[in-house]
DNA sequence: CCGCATCCTAAAGGATACTG
DNA sequence: CAGTATCCTTTAGGATGCGG
């Protein structure tokens, strides 16, 4: 092993694939994509219409990414039309989980966020 | 209350408080920010040398946001040199803990994400 | 020591048009 | 339906210099 390789995965480090790997699943639409796919499979637009806002070519791309970082599988039935069904890895499955239990904690604390922003906000 | 307002927050309205929130929670140097945090206290400074690669800018930026949200409280002390100590408020501590939890898992499946990634780019 | 203000560049992201 | 390709705008983010 090349010995100025990190013997420890450490996300704090610039240049660890932890954090590259944690940029790509905690991005806006790679979380969103994550969540959604926790519900089930889903199609291109039947997802896209899910995650309200997204773009034909961002959704694209996340996708493209998480397939990537192997949370994502695609697989394409050759019919016409084309049928393209998009789930979760057991990986994509085990993150996905950690990011609704985030989720869900701050949708359970929007009050409390949304005071604590008029607070701030109310002293300039 | 208004009837246009959602009766339960859902992150995957584009305008629910908590995508935001998530948004901030979950942005690049805000999950590096509140998880360091998660350590223990932390001056400017020194926050600054443990997030690897950020900018004072950036860092300033995201501490405002996050304190702005309810998750991180700022104390100045008036001395020569100045000190301010930064802290997560009892909401941000529970953020990080979930933040902590996928990091760790993260952390432990960098092997698994470089084979994916390698194979992946192995078909092109 | 702890920043903010400014300027500037690079990257993210949206709109639109088109293809298998 | 499921995208790709292109163009263009917006935002993120780094560098630098100054102030409390």
């Amino acid at each position: 092993m090349d010995p100025t390789d990190d013997l420890v995965a450490d996300v704090f480090a610039r240049a660890c694939p932890s954090r590259s790997t944690l940029e790509d699943v905690a991005s806006k639409w790679g979380i969103l994509a994550l969540v959604a796919l926790a519900e089930g499979n889903y199609r291109f637009n039947a997802l896209r219409r899910r995650v309200d806002g997204v773009s034909e070519k961002m959704l694209s791309q996340t996708l493209h990414t998480l397939e990537r970082d192997g949370m994502v599988r695609r697989e394409v039935q050759a019919t016409i039309p084309p049928r393209v069904e998009y789930s979760l890895t057991k990986l994509g499955a085990k993150v996905a989980e950690r990011l609704v239990g985030l989720i869900e904690l701050l949708e359970g604390e929007v009050p409390a966020v949304q005071a604590a922003r008029a607070t701030y906000d109310a002293n300039k």
